[in-house]
DNA sequence: TAGATTGTTAATCGATTAACAATC
DNA sequence: TAGATTGTTAATCGATTAACAATC
């Protein structure tokens, strides 16, 4: 049953949530409805009810969707009715800017860890977490379990990061590494590069 | 002509472009294959090929592309072949990172200008770049010509410190903020929540 | 030449949208 | 009740893939 929910749909799950967290804090009604939802996501109504309706019937007819109920269920439909422990691998700018981040909080995840090899990081704090010393990641994967990953390293590390990481059990890697990684089929990867994100819209560009 | 490929297929090109630049390093070969190419990004060869063959004939049969010249060739089509001039808005840990980030050169951007509302960073040196108050941010993007803006502002901001830019001339907008963005259709906006991407993965871990 | 690979066409596949009966 | 909006079906639209003649 899950396995045949396109990606493509879960995708857009989590930018539903965050349109009805918005409109939670904004109070004006404790209802929304697909065109009202549409309108602020620019997705049409349509496609917003076909996708939720591979999850269930969370809606009324005539009055739409409670906003907080809507929100629970899109929340346990992506298993983030727990906090996800995430390891950071690698203390450079980027992982610091991530280290201190405050948006993880109260969206299911939490950096616990924050590894690097550089021997002028080991040991540094961090927003609370002192940077550990590679040599000792794998350990921590397996001893709790942590299924999360972000890694924010050189291009040059990350494949090799990558294949430390799977052998160690993450299943979920978040990469800012500019360079695509070669991952088994059972461990989802994605990509955060500002560069190809400005690439694609200086093409629109004079 | 050109606006009608598929902006799913522009999409592609920054990552052809990506794996070339690594390909031409690596130096391996003077040439590959959509076949090769396909198989480092997990991309089926046909599909490259339908892409490159919107913008015309880049390679040989038998042989496959020239590795330099098709580099030369996206180069183009994505406007790459200049250098971007970049407002940052937004001084915090992630405006920070980025204005240190070194992966703008070469590959078409240059954060130029960095600027904030709060008192206490306005005046900071970032990585040669003093912190400018926002009061002055229009009229630089009106003098300077600027098209291209990273947005690195609390969520609570982000919407008004858009409308600003668009009203001064931006026309491509990178956001780090966790918000849907009102914006006119002439105005393109790209997202980066490391949040929806990992949410979107923990869909598929128990 | 023989083998390899392109560019393109047609077929397939999948995603989005329009429309509407059901019903709150 | 009358108006609004859901969930779903069928139609449309668009993207991907398979296949192959052309040709390096």
């Amino acid at each position: 049953m899950a396995g045949d929910i396109p990606d493509i749909v879960i995708g857009r799950l989590p930018i539903y949530l965050r349109a009805l967290t918005h409109m939670a804090a904004e109070g004006e009604s404790l209802t929304t409805s697909s065109h009202d939802l549409g309108r602020r996501l620019g997705i049409s109504s349509a496609q917003i009810r076909k996708d939720l309706s591979h999850f269930g019937e969370f809606g009324k007819q005539g009055t739409g969707y409670n906003i907080n109920y809507l929100f629970e269920q899109l929340r346990q439909i992506l298993h983030l009715d727990q906090e996800w422990p995430v390891v950071l691998v690698g203390a450079g700018s980027i992982g610091h800017a991530l280290a201190y981040y405050q948006g993880f909080k109260h969206r299911g995840f939490e950096i616990r860890w924050i590894f690097d090899n550089d021997p002028s990081k080991i040991g540094q704090d961090m927003n609370g977490m002192i940077v550990q010393d590679m040599s000792i990641l794998a350990e921590l994967i397996v001893d709790e379990g942590v299924q999360v990953a972000i890694l924010a390293v050189p291009a040059a590390a990350a494949q090799q990061n990558t294949d430390l990481l799977v052998k160690a059990g993450i299943r979920s890697i978040l990469s800012y590494a500019p360079i695509n990684l070669a991952v088994p089929p059972e461990v989802h990867v994605r990509y955060t590069d500002p560069v190809v994100q400005l690439q694609r819209m200086t093409y629109y560009l004079d």
